[in-house]
RNA sequence: GGAGCCGUAGUUAAGCUGGUUAUAACGCCGGCCUGUCACGCCGGAGGCCGCGAGUUCGAGUCUCGUCGGCUCCGCCA
């Protein structure tokens, strides 16, 4: 272990840990420059590099803001330099001393603090470091195992550190904006009632009513309604949220929203406002134009061309329907199937076998049964399936899909859903594969003019596709006795790069339209008033029109951070097993805490 | 609930169709070094090959199970 050659080491003597003794820091590491030449400076941090040259030692000192190098010189002073040999890499150390230009030639470019060294008068050490269990540096890689486990470390590191300067700012930013707008932030509570419909709830039993239990919000949407009807008319929170469902990449069970909502406004306003907060973000952290306003794509026509409700519009690659084309094909499989479509990928001609092989395997996750596939040579078609097409229906195709030698184009037949589903992560795939997404670009959107309800396959009845509260669009209430699946909603989404970043909806502001969704939800009276009746009480007492929206604080900071995950735009986020690697949460309790709760754990069956 | 990838010194990895003492780089410890900045040079220590069974004369390597991490499907109003 890395402790037993410390213990060993020859310089244990000097590693007497000292306080600060009334030392003030006055400069951040990233300060001193040529301005600063012989000013006398106390400067305290970390170690993060150790050259010792036997004369003069060299380290850099590192604190939040930056480096600075640090010289022990026996000239300067003998004594400090020489309990500097005992510096080792992350040593806590308060340093006094001079800022002197560096000799020539000297100068390090790399560095804001380049051009000056602070030469030691004297020094504390304010505490020693274990070796720790993988370089406090962007270059090196340890495992994310490792990295939660030692998560303070990890944040030592310069580009998982940014993130959360990055974050922070993103934060500022929407505070000023709202604040500018004469939002109001209240806070609601986090220990609320269990709602029903939706993701599955953290529970908190309640000690003092045995038996009973609190849920962990999934959002503030009620309260907010709620206030709404107080007469707030602009609120928003900056708010965390839970829900215990799987994790993901880009998913955690406790997540921060930035929720607000409006009274007197109609979705026009919603976005607008909503939009030009995005803008500001975008403009006061990255300096950075976002188009304005942002373009807007209704759901149907974001599934015609794009197969997802959350299309990356930075590349093209449009989806185009075929089943016209081929439906008295002599390909049977096409010929019967509900919904045929083609993507046309310019270019793809290149693919090999393999990658093909790859791509059909990736549809297949989405359920499709296969890929379908032609490849545009100069004088034939090559592809499996090219054969069963007559001429007539290849020169629809030709014209359907704007074909041109050297592109493979891909199919899909069969369900709707699957079809659009398989197609659609297909030309993300393809967006990468070919090159044609930006790195750099931005391309915000609204989708518009949701679906209100959709058909739970598994439950076998119709639920709210946003959620319970969201209004229909005038003359849609009526739809949800004949064709419930056709309603529209008056809900948006805001989309970046492929990914969803906040939805809303104006919402429900009557009792007896709330009443009317429970009822096409085929939630009973009795049921609405047990579950929903103070809403619809509140409702009773002069509700304004309103609605409003939530973003995804973390989905938003990982794509202004160009963050792979949303752990890294997440101070100590969860496994993918839901745990914490550093306190080892969850954990189990005293059975005195479970007998006070009323709570009693089932007998395990296995014994470990 | 399901599919896939991964687990070897402190770290990151290599380790072939099973076969002598399990490699390398970085880090660590010691020595030398007065202009380095990922300092350099010399020397050294460091391994339950995630864990448990099995196959085999023999397992880091093959099989099964298990634990953990990651990606995805389901799920996420």
């Amino acid at each position: 272990m890395a402790e037993a050659y410390q213990d060993d080491s020859a310089y244990d003597k000097y590693r007497t840990i000292d306080d600060l003794g009334g030392w003030v820091r006055t400069h951040g590491c990233n300060e001193l420059t040529a301005a600063d030449l012989g000013k006398e400076v106390c400067l305290m941090g970390w170690v993060q590099f150790r050259r010792d040259h036997g004369g003069l030692i060299f380290i850099d000192l590192r604190d939040r803001k930056g480096l600075t190098q640090v010289v022990y010189s026996p000239e300067h002073n003998a004594q400090a330099h020489e309990r500097a040999h005992a510096i080792r890499s992350e040593y806590v150390v308060a340093v006094k001393g001079l800022v002197r230009e560096r000799p020539d030639g000297m100068i390090n470019a790399n560095l804001t603090t380049g051009e000056i060294e602070v030469v030691v008068d004297d020094w504390k050490l304010l505490n020693t470091s274990q070796t720790t269990p993988f370089g406090i540096e962007d270059r090196v890689e340890a495992s994310e195992q490792l990295r939660l486990k030692y998560r303070y470390l990890d944040l030592r590191r310069p580009s998982l550190a940014r993130n959360f300067v990055l974050r922070n700012r993103i934060a500022q930013s929407v505070r000023r904006y709202l604040d500018e707008q004469e939002f109001l932030e209240v806070e609601t509570p986090v220990l609320t009632k269990s709602t029903p419909e939706g993701a599955r709830d953290f529970l908190v039993p309640s000690r003092v009513n045995p038996g009973n239990f609190y849920a962990l919000p999934q959002s503030p949407q009620l309260f907010k309604q709620m206030l709404m009807v107080a007469g707030f008319e602009r609120y928003y929170q900056v708010v965390k949220c839970f829900r215990d469902e799987d994790l993901r990449a880009d998913r955690q069970p406790e997540f921060t929203q930035v929720d607000m909502e409006m009274s007197f406004v109609d979705e026009a306003q919603v976005m607008g406002l909503a939009e030009g907060m995005v803008r500001k973000i975008f403009k006061e952290t990255l300096d950075r134009e976002l188009p304005d306003p942002f373009p807007r794509m209704t759901f149907a026509e974001a599934i015609r061309d794009y197969g997802l409700d959350k299309p990356d519009i930075r590349f093209g690659l449009k989806l185009k329907e075929c089943t016209d084309i081929v439906g008295g094909s002599d390909f049977r499989l096409f010929a019967t199937a509900e919904l045929v479509k083609g993507m046309r990928v310019p270019g793809g001609g290149e693919l090999s076998r393999k990658e093909i092989d790859d791509l059909t395997e990736l549809v297949k996750i989405y359920g499709a049964k296969g890929l379908a596939w032609i490849k545009i040579k100069e004088d034939e078609w090559q592809s499996p399936i090219a054969k069963f097409f007559s001429d007539e229906e290849k020169q629809g195709l030709k014209e359907r899909l704007e074909l041109e030698v050297g592109d493979i184009v891909f199919f899909q037949a069969g369900n709707p859903e699957v079809v659009n589903t398989a197609l659609g992560y297909l030309r993300v795939r393809m967006g990468e594969r070919m090159g044609l997404i930006d790195k750099e670009a931005f391309a915000p959107l609204w989708v518009t003019d949701f679906p209100l309800l959709e058909y739970d396959v598994e439950d076998k009845r119709w639920v709210a596709r946003h959620h319970p509260f969201t209004s229909a669009q005038p003359g849609q209430m009526e739809l949800l006795e004949s064709d419930p699946g056709a309603a529209l909603a008056r809900a948006y989404d805001m989309v970046l790069n492929g990914s969803e970043i906040g939805g809303g909806s104006i919402r429900i502001h009557t009792p007896e339209q709330q009443r009317a969704m429970f009822k096409a939800l085929g939630i009973s009276a009795e049921e609405a008033e047990a579950k929903f009746g103070f809403l619809i009480e509140a409702l009773q007492y002069g509700a304004p029109p309103h609605g409003g929206i939530a973003f995804g604080l973390d989905r938003l900071a990982m794509i202004l951070c160009g963050a792979r995950s949303i752990r890294d735009v997440i101070a100590f986020p969860k496994t993918q097993k839901a745990t914490c690697m550093l306190t080892e949460a969850p954990g189990a309790v005293e059975n005195k805490q479970l007998r006070e709760l009323g709570v009693k754990l089932r007998e395990k069956k296995k014994q470990d």
